[in-house]
RNA sequence: UCCCCGAUGGUGUAAUGGCAGCACAGAGGAUUUUGAUUCCUUUAGUUGGAGUUCGAGUCUCUAUCGGGGAACCA
């Protein structure tokens, strides 16, 4: 698992840091526990594979496991349509929890035995505060807050109030239990804060049987900690929460029970150009129909994405190059382009389109003959196999391949000169047919009969290489064209008043049609295509219409200029 | 206002106190039955100031800039 090599190129992120200095003092490998742990109230996207790659990635390079544990602390949020969507998206990615599918609400009874073991300790009470005292008496930065008046309720009368909270007994918001820890605490999240609240809401798991539902500073530490959690990896903002997670852990029996304390470390989130990874504002898009569903290929949801065509290696090859820091950053589309190009370059199998045809008539080729040719799937990986292409007296080339007046740099086709049918023949233009209007309607050429293959008997370099459909064979498709799905470039600054929606792409799914060789019918959706001299794509796994492909991403092409 | 965290080419990142390296993007070139890929070359960086040290991106102080923090959300 923990090859050198393949270490090698790796960077030394701090969480490696982290983890190898722990197991330099000591800590086994098969000790070394993580955990993904999501709210199923929306969609995983890239941002959530940054975090799930390094919890699933560092247990599995170290030797330990990573759990997943879903945050189901809040009932009024959450849905079993994403606890299912965001199985299905780990999996696609690779990463498997075996056996150690876990949720914060298996631990509601313990949870509750440690809240009566805080209270019977006095270290926590039931206060009445309403949220605008509780607000109140919390105080500001740079101004110490003021105890409750119910900060030294008796014991025995906490323990009494909390254990009818559970019963049901009361109203939403009549009571809450509090920790008590330091009302003067320049870090305002020790000024006593709450850690259970009445909810009378049905939860995704627990159904009725709960009324009072843990906050997520009391319940995430202590689920770690049953779990035998040893890196509890968060993004930044829970920096100023740490104190909170080893207040509970250490302030309760669970740091008897443990062979390692579990730690908190914390990363900086994801941001991406061009894009927004904002659950709120995701799910606006979907609400307001601007994108089909949270799987449209324009979401940057890992749904998305996998409907786009993108790879699971890709994403994780992503996520490795971007590092893991303490500072937050704006890492540019390009870069997880370049990761995508890099893998489907490697796997796409190479088929051959028209999106703009140009009719071309073979003039020296007998009417009705079929020429099946063999044609390599693909040169970057030999196993893939070759395939059989047809060639006749009507094919389709791409418009921009010929040219009646080319520039001096031009080496595809144009009037008297020669270019390679890829798989096929050598083409020679000997004439241009026009419409009325001027516009070019057919080319007539001839083949050199002599160089089935594309290779001429004399030797002679044919610079251009043009790829060609068959008219009588050709499939006639739809092809979705994606571009960024905003134009702009940094949205992570944009204030929750900004209107990210005046930054939407109008370019950003464009739908043209396309003629593709035959064997394209026996295309499966997710597969990874390159038709040839466009782009990357995939059948779409959605569509109900026969043939519709998504445009992965744009091959680089130097010829624009 | 107070507390916490951070700052390395255009971008993302690396460097037991010891030659600032890698990748993306850009530029140039070679190979090519995809103007793709591949390969080679190249441009560009330690936020400012002070200090410790034989030696500082790294340690200290300070300034500046950026991020986070005042849900009965996570």
């Amino acid at each position: 698992m923990t090859s050198e090599p393949e270490n090698q190129n790796k960077s030394k992120h701090f969480v490696r840091q982290i983890i190898e200095e722990d197991l330099s003092k000591g800590l086994q490998r098969e000790d070394i526990r993580t955990r993904f742990p999501p709210e199923p109230n929306g969609c995983l996207h890239i941002g959530h594979a940054k975090a799930f790659c390094l919890d699933f990635g560092m247990a599995l390079e170290y030797g330990g496991k990573c759990n997943l544990r879903f945050d189901d602390t809040n009932p009024t949020k959450e849905d079993n349509r994403f606890v299912e969507a965001i199985k299905e998206d780990i999996r696609w990615m690779g990463f498997d929890w075996e056996n150690r599918e876990f949720y914060a609400s298996d631990y509601f009874e313990k949870l509750y035995n440690y809240a009566l073991e805080l209270i019977e300790n006095n270290k926590a009470y039931i206060c009445t505060l309403s949220p605008e005292e509780f607000k109140e008496y919390r105080g500001i930065p740079g101004r110490p807050g003021k105890d409750s008046p119910h900060r030294n309720r008796p014991m025995a009368e906490s323990l009494d109030i909390f254990k009818r909270m559970r019963n049901g007994e009361f109203a939403e918001g009549a009571y809450v239990l509090r920790a008590k820890i330091d009302m003067a605490n320049p870090n305002l999240h020790l000024r006593d804060p709450a850690i259970y609240r009445i909810k009378h809401a049905e939860h995704i798991r627990t159904g009725k049987s709960w009324c009072i539902y843990p906050m997520y500073d009391f319940a995430h530490c202590l689920s770690d900690a049953i779990e035998g959690i040893t890196h509890s990896l968060c993004t930044l903002e829970f920096e100023v929460h740490r104190p909170l997670y080893d207040w509970f852990i250490e302030n309760t029996s669970i740091i008897k029970t443990l062979k390692v304390q579990p730690r908190q470390n914390e990363f900086a989130r994801l941001n991406l150009s061009h894009t927004m990874m904002s659950k709120r504002k995701l799910q606006q898009l979907v609400e307001e129909k601007i994108v089909e569903d949270w799987d449209d290929p324009r979401m940057p949801t890992l749904s998305g994405m996998r409907r786009r065509g993108y790879t699971p290696q890709a994403i994780k090859n992503f996520c490795e190059e971007i590092g893991i820091t303490k500072f937050n950053s704006l890492t540019q589309i390009a870069l997880l382009e370049h990761c995508l190009r890099a893998d489907l370059n490697k796997v796409a199998l190479r088929r051959m389109a028209v999106f703009d045809p140009l009719l071309v008539e073979i003039t020296n080729w007998e009417d009705g003959l079929v020429d099946w040719l063999d044609a390599i799937n693909n040169p970057e990986d030999e196993s893939a196999g070759t395939r059989k292409v047809p060639f006749s007296k009507h094919i389709y080339i791409e418009k921009s391949d010929f040219m009646e007046n080319p520039p001096k740099k031009y080496f595809r086709l144009s009037p008297g000169t020669e270019v390679r049918l890829r798989y096929a023949y050598i083409l020679k233009c000997v004439d241009v047919v026009k419409n009325a209007d001027g516009s070019v309607e057919k080319l007539l050429c001839t083949i050199d009969t002599e160089s089935r293959g594309g290779n001429a008997p004399d030797g002679r370099k044919i610079k251009g290489t043009i790829h060609f459909v068959s008219k009588d064979h050709a499939l006639k498709a739809k092809v979705r064209l994606f571009d960024n799905l905003f134009t702009k470039e940094d949205l992570s600054n944009l204030g929750d008043d900004e209107n990210f929606k005046d930054y939407l792409n109008p370019n950003s799914l464009t739908e043209t049609e396309a003629l593709l060789e035959p064997s394209l019918k026996e295309a499966k959706p997710q597969e990874p295509l390159q038709f040839e001299r466009n782009a990357y794509f995939t059948l779409d796994s959605k569509s109900s219409d026969a043939l519709v492909f998504n445009r992965t991403v744009t091959l680089k092409e130097s010829f624009v200029k």
